[in-house]
Parts: structure tokens; C-alpha cells; sequence
DNA sequence: ATGCAGTTGTGCACGTGTTCACAAAGCGGG
DNA sequence: CCCGCTTTGTGAACACGTGCACAACTGCAT
């Protein structure tokens, strides 16, 4: 399959939107649906219909006008466009509680993104099977990631450990990192990091629940997914 | 306590970095340090320092200049400012592995989320014990919001289930969920919904992956967090 | 008192993201 | 073949978020 040329740059907000529309033209596809709408699709993903077009747009002009889009080649270009043509294994530090639940999710291995290996710094935590796959030492970290071929790791420890997880994932040769540690992680350029913070995302909530009392309901914004990969 | 003035509405992306300032602060009040500058702060959040001072100035002139923020102050203004003078129970809807796993955390509670209960539809859950809270049946939801004040809701189940608990959680009184399925949910307006899909943050480190090879390294953007908290 | 070094608070310009509105284009029926 | 209906793709206006640059102000030393 021949290389397309480097596609236009495409805005981070898209990008961020890019995989809910994904996942909703997948749906789609197995109810048979052949063809659907921007604004199909809008109300389908919670956004505005010229927001979709727009987004997709970017990809090329892959829509009929007067018909609307064919689902399964859209998924066919988001997939490509999003680079999940091909699996994506990742290697999880850190099998606490939250490490092990990730492991036996299965929906990472089912999108496209499997556990390649899950490792702890505990001796005693080494040894145990989760979803399939044994806890290992941190210190086959390397060996994991270079054998595996393995570019993005997780990092689920306690906040005082996750520094240098992800000092030791980056030595391991991963570039992405996906990191669930309330903790501001410092990497090298060159190397994506995205956070998911519970405690934010909560405490956020508080400020419009807070707000909501004495001021009466009021609208608080959209339900948006606009977040960099730092460099 | 005198109530203030309903204070001019904070920008989401600033409600967004509020809480990682909160954090660093609190680290930084355990280590003694009673006096921050807006650079000291934006270093250790990863921000820039104009960013830090702008965010900061919403809440209204608590610096002092030629010296910086005194610690202690600031941490009471945004502990205020995003409601968090108080706890804030939440309720876990789905006791699998993510169920568990969040109701396991402690970090929930020790940031003023104390787990109020956690429910799930399938009666062999019910019963046991995670975290000190034991799991009840999801049609005692409404008893549990009510009985323990809670308006914050998580939904931690499959994807086929995520609306019907949002909906249970949304008839229970409940008026924020943080939604970790991958699924839009339909809510009410003036109900405020945040999601965190994991899936979709490893398919956005995955566009900046695919990016990588062939273009050589390059930056990304930066690593903000601001989502809309819908109405 | 005065000056100086340091830091805040903010006006302004810029860049990014969103939405509207409409021309361009496909489709089907008569 | 043409007409009217539908839906895309996008230019342009607007809203929002970011970062620079600097005046205003503080505290301290002299």
C-alpha cells in the first residue's frame, strides 16, 4: 500500500474527537448502517453537525454530498488517519489497584491496544496473573518493551513512584506515555505524555456543582476532549 | 463566614488547572515552603508562569508583588473557589474491575470524595466488601443519594449499561457523573457530565506515534486539560 | 527618604477552535 | 434533461485561550 503523501496537520481538537467518531460509525456498521449524515453523526457524538463536517474534512473530502458518508470507508480513513491500522501494544507499570484493572480490561486489546506485559517494583506483587498476563519484575522492563516492540507505556503507581516509572519507560525506549498519577511528569522532548487525573476531573465537578447553588442551573460549557500530548 | 459575592465566572480551561495547582500547593505546604512565585508554580505545574498569574488573578489579587503567593492563602482560595470546603460523596454505579478499583483508591477520599456507596444490577455482586464499602444493589441508589446527600455520580460500568445507570443516577437526584464508559451519555440539561475513556486517550497518543516515524521528532502541543463539563 | 531588584496583574496581539451561512455538488423524479 | 431536494465543504465572523511585555507596586538596603 503505497505511502500517502504527509497529510495536512490536523488540530488537536480533532484529533481529540476523531476516535468518539470512531467508535460511533463501528457501532453504526454493525446495525448496517451504509451511510450516515453529518448530522447523524453530530447528534450521535453529542457535537454540532458543521463541527463534524469540519473535522472530517480534514481527512480529505470523503463525504457525497446531498447523501452523506459511507461509514465503512470513514472508519477505513479514521483508522488510518489515527495510525490503528496496525496494534499498538503497551506495557503497564505498576500493578496496585488501578494497574490491575487496566490489565483486565479488555477493552485495550479489543481496540487495538494490547498488554504487552505489566510490571511492579514489588517482589511480591511479581508472579501473579492478570487478564492473561504475568506481573513481571520493573526491571524486565526493557527487555518487555525492546522485545515487544512496545512504544506506549501506562503509568499507574502511587505518585511518589511515578516519576521514575516513566523515567525508566522512557530508558526502555517507549515515546508515549499515558499517565494516571496525580503527579506533573517531566520527559524528555520528543516524547508524548497524556494524563488522566481522577481527582481533577472530580474536583472539577465540584466548581459547577458548587456554583449551582445560589446561582440556580445554568449551562456550563460542552462536553469537549481538547487535551495536548506534551513534546 | 460572610458569603462573597458571586465572583466573575473562571474560564474552564483555567476550573481545568485550578486543581493541579491545588495539589502542588498542598505538596508545597508539607514541605514548609510558605511563599510561591508565579514561576516557582508554573515550573512545577508545567505551565507557563503568565498562564499561572492570569489563572490565579481570576480568583482575585491574593499576590504580593516583588514577593509571590503565600501558600497556606492560596491553597484555602482555590479549596473555596472550587467548592471544596466541604466533602462530596460520590456513588460508584458497576462493581467490576474499574468499580473496584476506583471504590480501592483512597486518593478519592483523602481529596474530599469519600466513596458513599457503590452499587451494581447484578445480585452475585452484591455484598461483598471493597474498600470498606460494601456493594448493594443499584436499586437502592435513590436511598443512597438521598440518605448521604450525594450529587455526584460514577459510572464505572460496561458500555451496553452506561445510560441506563446515568439515567438511574440522573432519577436518584444525582446532578454530575463522571463517566468512565465509552459512550455518549444523554442527560438532562443542567446535569454536568465528564468522561474519561482510556481508549480514547491511547488512540490520540497513537495519532502523535503514527505521526512520529517519517516526520522525525516534533512537538505536539502542550499537555493542558480542559474539558467542558456539559449542561 | 530614595532607589533598586523583584514580582504581580493585565492590556494587547496572536493563535486556535467553533459556529454560521451559503455556494457547490450529487441524486432522483418527471 | 432539467429541477428541486438534500447534504457536503468551506469562507468568514466570532469566541476563547495563550503569552508577551510592561506598568504598578512591594520590600529592603542604604
Amino acid at each position: 500500500m503505497p505511502v500517502e503523501r504527509v497529510r495536512r496537520r490536523i488540530p488537536e481538537a480533532t484529533v481529540a474527537r476523531l476516535p468518539v467518531y470512531l467508535r460511533i460509525l463501528v457501532e453504526q456498521a454493525g446495525e448496517e448502517v451504509e451511510c450516515i449524515s453529518s448530522e447523524g453523526l453530530a447528534e450521535l457524538a453529542g457535537v454540532n453537525a458543521a463541527k463534524v463536517r469540519k473535522d472530517l474534512s480534514y481527512l480529505g473530502s470523503y463525504g457525497t454530498r446531498g447523501v452523506g458518508y459511507e461509514v465503512a470507508f470513514l472508519v477505513y480513513q479514521i483508522r488510518r488517519e489515527l495510525g490503528l491500522t496496525h496494534d499498538w501494544p503497551v506495557v503497564i507499570v505498576g500493578a496496585g489497584n488501578l494497574g490491575q484493572a487496566l490489565a483486565g480490561y479488555n477493552g485495550f486489546g479489543e481496540r487495538g491496544f494490547p498488554v504487552a506485559g505489566i510490571v511492579d517494583i514489588e517482589p511480591g506483587k511479581v508472579g501473579s496473573v492478570i487478564g492473561g498476563v504475568r506481573v513481571r519484575h520493573i526491571d524486565d522492563l526493557q527487555q518487555i518493551v525492546q522485545s515487544r516492540r512496545v512504544s506506549i507505556g501506562v503509568v499507574a503507581t502511587p505518585p511518589s513512584a511515578a516519576q521514575d516509572a516513566a523515567d525508566r519507560l522512557v530508558r526502555a525506549g517507549v515515546t508515549s506515555i499515558l499517565n494516571f498519577a496525580p503527579v506533573v511528569l517531566a520527559v524528555p522532548r520528543g516524547i508524548s505524555v497524556r494524563k488522566v487525573d481522577l481527582a481533577v476531573e472530580l474536583q472539577i465537578l465540584s466548581y459547577y456543582e458548587q456554583r449551582r447553588v445560589g446561582v440556580g442551573l445554568q449551562a456550563v460549557g460542552s462536553n469537549d476532549s481538547t487535551r495536548g500530548a506534551s513534546a
